[in-house]
DNA sequence: CATCTCAATGTAATCGTTTGCAACTGGTTT
DNA sequence: AAACCAGTTGCAAACGATTACATTGAGATG
């Protein structure tokens, strides 16, 4: 790698002005800088990011870290940061913490030592403590919020997506609407589920927690939560389900699938976070969409903004509306027949085999 | 940020003792030791990577580039690539070309200035020009490849896997198998290009290059190519598509849906690259499966053996192979009757049955 | 006891940039 | 002609770590 040294010869200056010419062109006279841009072009310099972030202290650089990169969720996300911080002249570095608080913790402190100058966090149950450690880091809280008092944040309308899948629901006629919800530690987790439990009792319906099954966001979670409250004697199974998430989604499907469920007619599904996936299956899935690529932009713009301004009192908080988005696979429920005479659950082997991600670690 | 200086100070050494005790244990003294490593956690301290980079010419760093982190794919070969990376201790900064060789151009150009020790790259058809500008950069080239000369790839067997699934439509009788290909300058297009029409002259029927049509790789592409083919004359019309990549193979079941084709009765898919929407969809997708995970990580490691032992000679080339997996897409041809005005496949549930996707690592 | 050895520590140079300050140039003002 | 100016340029000091080399001191050896 030619350093500016090399340039500086071959342009015959000194290092101060082979340096001027690149990053303050107005410093230095027309001849020269064209001198030093040539030679530069020539050699195909191309500065040394650690010795001018040294010197420095401004790496421009930030540093992402989201749960689980293989959720195209999370990928949209981390695909919507890198385009906006590319555009500001940023690089972003990309972490994953497997939702595991430890994890997080490590890639914190990996990244710490690379010195961003800002941080991008989808935070993990054990993130308000880790960024205790940290305090002088710019943090935009982006999808979840660790709850700390004056935290940047970046969200989606939680409350209001929950809230209208609910009220969708109800509309039809269903009474026994299931939720298979998140870790209660996660704050769009128990955003979703409120909203869910508001928006029965505003319709006069009593939350019954036995219809509630909690699950850690993954594919298999959903599948044994679904398969759990599919099972339930006919009278009180869920006609209805409402998921948290769209990872749980999938296993909610697939578990209805194996009970030889259909969708709607004998089960109606809303998941939260819309997908190829969703969009493509059969039927077609009534989600609540999320601007998930307009979250990453906003969470490095706000970032950025930060940075730039520190003393400008930018906004704090950002929230995205989500919407309900309907397809085919809510309907009213059927009527009451008499013994719904659904397979044996307990015979019920999962003919189709979940399909799991790569090992999770 | 504390620096060594203040851990030094702090544990009333000099900056030299504190980081020998730091990173050369056995060279100092072990009350010392005891006493700057005290210090540092005290102090919280996180060596500054810009300056040790810096110093030592070593950033542990390596660089990734992938044509698209929204496809599965590329999403599940990155975090195969960051877990071996973190494993060696080792930081992967991940950046996308969005298959475009200008942005490839960029991200290479960014990324040199970060000093990385090498680099993996899912190549461009620009690449091959790129990389002649980094001479002295390890590369792997992942899943595609260039053909510069001595270059190290980790790939699959696109030849056996293209093989393996024109065969398999072969036996099942059809004649009239159509393939959607990715671009040409793209190895992995041609070489499952080549495979499908050696397979097809192994077993004696004729290549019709009216039948094959190329896409980008996404999606659109690969709903216009089936639209396109799909919409010939009934005794023109392929029985049987090969679809050479997985989003466009989203495309062409989309396309068959939207002529109302029923899979697999009227149309036989197979794809190339399993996911989860092949698995989920009904009817599971046949589909030529790749161990993308294993290919990043092998990726990794192999690359970084390169970096350790420069003088070993560490193979060059690695391929892995792919599987055939058999769903529910695929079934002899229909006997050929006139009009394709077979029931509204919405309406269609074809019976669940097991898709075990394959033994995964 | 003088000397040698070796382990432990310190001093200072170094990596490639940026940048405060000084120095030089040629022209303009007093 | 002295003083001043603005526009260019160079010198050299940082940034925070590592490491070659020098130094120290204590114990071993003759």
């Amino acid at each position: 790698m030619p350093s500016i040294q090399d340039v500086a010869q071959l342009a015959q200056v000194s290092t101060a002005t082979a340096s001027r010419a690149l990053s303050r062109p107005d410093m230095v006279a027309q001849t020269t800088r064209e001198r030093v841009l040539k030679a530069a072009r020539q050699l195909g310099y191309q500065p040394n990011v650690l010795a001018r972030g040294l010197r420095q202290g401004e790496t421009r650089t930030i540093g992402v870290i989201v749960t689980d990169i293989l959720n195209p969720f999370h990928a949209t996300l981390a695909k919507g940061i890198q385009d906006a911080a590319d555009r500001h002249g940023y690089v972003a570095f990309l972490f994953n913490s497997d939702e595991d608080p430890a994890k997080e913790r490590r890639a914190l402190d990996t990244l710490r030592g690379h010195l961003p100058q800002g941080l991008i966090l989808v935070p993990t149950s054990g993130a308000r403590e880790h960024l205790k450690a940290m305090p002088d880091l710019p943090v935009v809280e982006l999808d979840r919020v660790t709850g700390r008092p004056d935290a940047t944040t970046v969200t989606t309308d939680n409350t209001g997506g929950g809230a209208a899948a609910t009220r969708h629901l109800i509309e039809l006629g269903h009474t026994r609407i299931g939720m298979i919800v998140g870790q209660q530690d996660i704050s769009t987790a128990t955003e979703r589920h409120d909203a869910y439990r508001a928006a029965l009792h505003a319709a006069g319906l009593t939350y019954d927690p036995a219809l509630v099954l909690p699950g850690n966001h993954r594919e298999d979670d959903g599948y044994r939560a679904a398969m759990h409250l599919l099972s339930l004697p006919a009278d009180h199974r869920p006609t209805a389900l409402f998921v948290g998430n769209n990872e749980m989604t999938v296993g909610a499907v697939l578990a209805a699938r194996a009970l030889s469920l259909r969708i709607p007619e004998d089960l109606s599904i809303v998941g939260f976070d819309d997908s190829r996936w969703a969009q493509t299956m059969t039927p077609p899935l009534t989600v609540v969409a999320q601007p998930a690529y307009d979250l990453g932009v906003q969470a490095c713009e706000l970032l950025l903004r930060r940075l730039s301004a520190s003393g400008n009192r930018t906004p704090a908080r950002v929230q995205l509306p989500t919407t309900l988005i309907l397809r085919h696979s809510t309907a009213p429920p059927a009527r009451p027949r008499s013994g719904a005479s659904g397979p044996d659950p307990s015979a019920a082997h999962p003919p189709v085999t979940p399909s799991t991600g790569p090992p999770r670690a």
